[in-house]
DNA sequence: CTTGAAAAGTGATTTAGGTCACTTTTAGCT
DNA sequence: AGCTAAAAGTGACCTAAATCACTTTTCAAG
């Protein structure tokens, strides 16, 4: 466990500085889980207790919409974060599902841990507030595309930006990210 | 000046507490800048110097495609952060404009001064994680409904989540938020 | 007030992409 | 290795929304 939590901490430290004490108070506000592929880490309707950083593996965020059909909000492998941010955030059941396309590790934080240890230790503060805008600007960058660009172009633009994505993952599912019926995506390779 | 500084304050603090003193030294690190209608904020380009919070107006964030046709990523008007969150944070030349629909001001940031306030005044850097992570929500929320929503329901949910926008704005930008042409929008009303 | 420009509405036509139905390929399991 | 199920490919057809061209309405500035 040691190993992982040291992957964490390295996380962090890729912006921000943590003495050794500040890690310590840290890491103990994270509690390990595992999940076999196809389990879900968030189901609709259930509560969302913490938000996850991955160790390893590989999930969705998708909602369901009236015809039963997928849509993907977010893929997140080793290195992210996700959650049901919005649930999360307001301590209200989940509004999407996360399962795992691979078996996953996670650490969870839980709200009260992660408010507790941004309010004690200013640079976890300061480590939250960067990531979050990181990730702003990654959805603002996704809005654009999903406005300006055509499906096609969409797809190639994530050929380049996410290759080992693409690999890992089944291209109905990329479809679905992409906002396209996987018939039109698999028309564009050619 | 002193009354508009107020609601900036009161800006912060609806999410955190700030001392006199730790406000003293943080609203030193903001400048006041006034536009009128149709002048630009940010430009493709140029320099993005700083994040701004908006006093009062109503400005559009948006980026022009090889076709000229304007799509809009964001409208914000009093109490609403903009900027070109992106090259802001890069320090890049601007990938999008922001021109104001209103006559407008503004308190600006620059990244400088926002590190400096945000690891110097842990509250701030709370701040701007909570508002950050507020915003990123909203993105979700948007990202969510273009691709599982149809251009009208898009329209309508708009139309209940703000009304007041709606009012203020012509309806061909409405479109471009949306993400459908100006004569498509048109014949929803009926 | 008047007038010119921007905004909004509307009909006709086109098109990107969706849907349906079916076949082929690939990947897990025991 | 063999079998099942999921994934991927493909043709035919359909539809939501884009585009183009034009008219009507609204609005702001002299």
């Amino acid at each position: 466990m040691e190993d992982k939590l040291q992957l964490l901490r390295q996380h962090f430290e890729e912006i921000v500085s943590l003495t050794d004490e500040e890690w310590n108070f840290v890491k103990s506000h994270f509690e390990f889980k595992s999940l076999k592929k196809h389990q879900f880490l968030i189901q609709v309707g259930q509560p969302v207790d913490f938000e996850y950083w991955i160790i390893k593996g590989l999930v969705k965020a998708y909602s369901i919409d009236e015809k039963g059909k997928e849509h993907i909000l977010q893929f997140a492998m080793e290195d992210y974060w996700v959650s049901d941010h919005c649930a999360f955030q307001h301590q209200e059941p989940g509004t999407i599902f996360v399962d795992c396309l691979e078996d996953s590790e996670f650490f969870c934080l839980s709200l009260e841990n992660r408010e507790k240890i941004c309010f004690e230790v200013p640079a976890v503060a300061n480590f939250f507030r960067i990531k979050s805008n990181h990730g702003y600007i990654n959805l603002q960058q996704r809005i654009l595309s999903l406005l300006t660009m055509t499906a096609e172009s969409r797809y190639e633009y994530l050929l380049n930006k996410l290759p080992k994505l693409i690999q890992r993952v089944p291209k109905k599912l990329i479809a679905s990210y992409l906002g396209v019926s996987r018939e039109t995506l698999s028309r564009f390779n050619s």
